[in-house]
DNA sequence: GCCGTTTTCGGCCCGACTGTTTTCAGTCG
């Protein structure tokens, strides 16, 4: 079993057992370990065989026992035992907003109900509001969740997230008293998808910010409206799509604004090191103040990591995987930046499935600052997506040359996003190969291979020399389509083994490779290249998804290629 | 269930808001 599967099987145990009404604490330590499991920077079977995994934090002798049993066996009798006492439907009413496991245990427990839609019938027959510590409200809030619970609390991605939540921001800045405002929580810290917004302010006076918050013209319901708290639902059309999302927006004294920016960024674990750290020194931090027998006065987010004997943590390494440690140390990287990149390879053309021409596409490239532009349609067995045949190949060669000659200030390459077939030959024979200025070699095809196989075939693509990297290593597309199973640590290595690059697709429903694996990659000494995969000219500014992804990874401007300069790219593509 | 220079028991981050309650439990982040 993979780390992921791992991890997975965990936080449902945390699940069943908050539903069953154990101990919160005992709860907390499966979800930690869920946590700590995914973000294993080694082979999950290799700690469970050596024993390392036992000296982990958090991992104690009953969890070493039940992951051990989860790697070796692939399941957990403990785990079955759980799932056939609790009903599955349980864990749907947990989504319900406002319903956390002890309302749905007395649910359960009380009224016998199992299903979301038992649950709609009992409060249609007003048998729930009766309930010790429910009545009206919780069971219209019921009643409502269940209305909504297929548009409102999913999650969202990051590049429909984020506008809507610049769109808040940019109102909020306006509201008179406003000193400061900044969106917090996950989006700050550039995760991949979000599950709702978090909007802090400072002002004297909250009053009159929350009744114009929950007035925006974005609100699609108010959830909750405080002194200085509220919470709404709000939906904006973005490009055809409506994206709907819970936002919350605090107030704080604005000498307190840096501490609830802290404090409101997280992420939740990392949160509870700092204050664990603030404890080790007598003191207390929360999202007012750094305070012992007096208060530590701090301007901002990095006097408060100052205070705390710390080097300012980046948002994005907020996650609680080692940056505690490495800002002790000082050791912690210098992030890169989205002006870092000076060009990017794997982008499409009218050649192939792209919108626009390799001029426009070349001259929007220039437009972003860019001194080079890689063309990387796709190859012949990809029909749907009009790969190139080896003769169209030549022919977009040559005007990639007669491009090159005519443009001033960007440079194109000669790329192909060459398929890797299904036993991990290449789509162009190795002569044609040749004559690319690099190749991206990715998986469009065969997706349901079992693990070995397709970890097999994308590691013999990486042995052939003429490939330069790796694209989307996992397939995945985020909340539609997890990727196809493949042994990451292995291609990793083999990466490593052969000097190939793996690609950060920046694409915002794929952003693959994962951060996690961004991480290992960098550890085992693997180039990162970061494409926006861009198929039209506007597309080609979503490299700068691929850069949160890459400073999530903890990667410095040295370990991605697309730093380089156009010379440097010349020699090293030439080798 | 985990952890330990306060070490094998008794803690485990903490505050806002809501809805239910006459002082607090549950939920959420």
């Amino acid at each position: 079993m993979s780390k992921d599967e791992v991890a997975t099987a965990l936080e449902e145990i945390a699940i069943l057992l908050a539903l069953q009404g154990e101990n919160a604490f005992k709860i907390r330590a499966y979800e930690n370990a869920a946590r700590t499991i995914s973000s294993l920077d080694r082979n999950l079977a290799e700690m469970v065989a050596d024993g390392s995994l036992g000296e982990v934090r958090g991992i104690g002798e009953a969890l070493l026992e039940k992951i051990s049993t989860l790697v070796t066996t692939g399941s957990l009798p403990y785990l079955e035992e759980l799932k056939a006492a609790v009903p599955a439907g349980l864990i749907q009413m947990l989504r319900l907003p406002g319903i956390g496991p002890k309302k749905v245990k007395l649910i359960h427990d009380e009224l016998g109900i199992t299903t979301i839609v038992d649950l709609k019938n009992a409060c249609i027959a007003d048998k729930v509001a009766h309930l010790k510590g429910f009545g009206a409200k919780t069971q219209t809030k019921i009643l409502e969740g269940i209305a909504f619970l297929d548009t409102v609390g999913q999650r969202v991605r990051i590049d429909l997230a984020w506008p809507l939540g610049q769109r808040l921001l940019a109102q909020i800045k306006a509201f008179p008293g406003v000193i400061r405002a900044e969106l917090c929580g996950s989006l700050r810290r550039r995760r991949e998808t979000a599950k709702d917004l978090d909007i802090l302010c400072s002002a004297d006076d909250a009053g009159p910010i929350m009744a114009a918050f929950v007035h925006l013209p974005e609100v699609l319901q108010v959830v909750g409206h405080g002194e200085t708290k509220s919470s709404i639902v709000a939906a904006l059309m973005l490009d055809g799509t409506k994206v709907v999302l819970n936002a919350d927006l605090r107030v704080v004294k604005d000498p307190g604004f840096p501490f609830a920016l802290a404090y409101f960024t997280g992420s939740k674990e990392h949160n509870i090191r700092l204050r664990q750290r603030a404890i080790e020194r007598g003191l207390g931090l929360n999202e007012y103040a750094l305070s012992g027998k007096q208060s530590v006065a701090c301007k901002t987010e990095a006097d408060i990591y100052k205070a705390l004997d710390l080097d300012y943590v980046e948002p994005e390494m907020r996650e609680d995987t080692g940056e505690v440690e490495a800002a002790e140390k000082h050791q912690l990287p210098k992030l890169i930046e989205a002006a870092d990149i000076r060009g990017v390879f794997h982008n499409h053309s009218t050649w192939s499935d792209g919108a626009a021409s390799i001029e426009e596409m070349a001259n929007a490239a220039k437009a972003l600052g860019f001194e080079y532009f890689g063309i990387g349609d796709h190859s012949q067995s990809l029909a749907f997506a009009g790969g190139l045949t080896p003769e169209r190949v030549k022919l977009q060669w040559a005007e990639i040359d007669a491009l090159n000659q005519k443009l001033k200030g960007i440079r194109i390459f000669k790329g192909t996003e060459c398929d890797i077939l299904e036993d991990g030959s290449l789509d162009f024979d190795d002569d044609l190969l040749a004559g690319f200025d690099y190749v991206v070699a990715s998986v469009h095809t065969f997706f349901h291979l079992p693990e070995a196989k397709q970890t097999e075939r994308v590691c013999k693509a990486l042995t052939n020399p003429h490939v330069t990297m790796l694209g989307h290593a996992t397939g995945r597309l985020l909340l539609r389509r997890d990727g196809y199973r493949i042994d990451l640590e292995q291609v990793i290595r083999t990466a490593a083994t052969h000097k190939k690059m793996i690609e950060i697709n920046a694409q915002p429903s794929r952003l693959d490779l994962d951060w996690h694996w961004v991480k290992r990659a960098k550890a085992e000494g693997v180039t990162i290249v970061i494409n926006p995969d861009a198929h039209s000219p506007g597309e080609l500014a979503l490299f700068t998804y691929g850069v949160d992804v890459a400073r999530r990874g903890w990667l410095t401007k040295a370990d991605v290629f697309n730093t380089r300069t156009l010379n440097a790219v010349i020699k090293s593509l030439s080798r």
